[in-house]
DNA sequence: AAAGTTACCAACCGCCCGGGT
DNA sequence: AACCCGGGCGGTTGGTAACTT
């Protein structure tokens, strides 16, 4: 015996939603709340619509803390980011962009990003540099605690060969989500981010730090230490030792800048 | 100007999971 | 333990606006 449907179909109105219909449900939301059942908030709000239909226009649309628009630059790197290590994970990502939905990223993931992330990742060379990880196991790392050390300087992976001191890159908490236990943090301006659920870390430059024509980059630390340059599918090495100066005040003193993709 | 194609995005569908009984 | 039900999620579709031929 197959599951009952969730409302009756022949009864209820489907396709795009009126202005009315929208006022009806955001005024009945606003003065009463979900009431914890949506499958049958359409028949005490007097809509002729199924209750999932109801929850999709809210979540999706008329909440007041939807945010409308384009997505910025930023955005799109917390996208290719998170895909790059969970995959379509839409709820996820979503949970680390406030105001932005699962459905919106997922439509601009499927339209625009897929595109731009092929595009650079063909141009990048992928084929002279491959994945070294592509087929090893995610890793299985416990996640990192939060410490005060990872607010003001490198986390511990990325120390090995490095002596210098870091305090002039700060690194900020933004998007901080106890729903989905992933919090995201991206630096101030270029530095180092933390997921401390997954203990994933990534780092973004300033404009132009890498020889001028990047807008910043965002780098990922979580597969077997080896920066890998999300958008442009790049694989880094560690620079020399001699050429990272200690105590520098400038992103000079980063171990990884400056230096040649793997393969080429 | 018309027809065809592509891009975008709101909405739907069906499956899965977890809580309640 | 088994079943039911609602909520949540990801995949997909359909309508339409924008663009190209």
């Amino acid at each position: 015996m197959g599951r009952a449907p969730c409302c009756d179909k022949a009864n209820v109105k489907r396709g795009p939603w009126s202005p009315e219909e929208d006022a009806t449900l955001r005024n009945y939301v606003q003065t009463h709340g979900i009431g914890g059942n949506w499958i049958a908030l359409p028949r005490k709000a007097g809509l002729r619509r199924c209750g999932k239909s109801c929850r999709l226009r809210w979540l999706n649309y008329l909440r007041p803390d939807i945010k409308h628009g384009g997505f910025t630059e930023e955005e799109d790197k917390i996208i290719c980011a998170i895909y790059n290590q969970m995959g379509s994970r839409w709820s996820v990502i979503a949970s680390q962009l406030p105001g932005r939905t699962d459905n919106d990223v997922k439509n601009y993931w499927n339209t625009k990003l897929k595109k731009k992330a092929a595009k650079l990742h063909s141009k990048g060379n992928a084929a002279n540099n491959p994945n070294p990880f592509s087929s090893a196991p995610p890793p299985t790392a416990a996640p990192m605690p939060v410490t005060e050390a990872y607010r003001h300087g490198f986390p511990p992976l990325l120390t090995q060969g490095y002596t210098g001191t870091s305090n002039n890159i700060g690194v900020s908490e933004f998007g901080a989500s106890s729903n989905s236990g992933h919090n995201v943090f991206i630096p101030d301006q270029g530095g180092l981010s933390t997921d401390h659920a997954t203990g994933i870390s990534y780092v973004s430059y300033l404009p132009g730090t890498r020889g001028g024509e990047d807008d910043g980059v965002l780098m990922d630390f979580g597969m077997g230490n080896l920066p890998y340059d999300i958008i442009s599918g790049l694989w880094f090495q560690e620079k020399d030792s001699t050429e990272v100066t200690p105590g520098s005040s400038s992103l000079d003193e980063f171990p990884y800048l400056n230096i040649k993709p793997q393969g080429l």
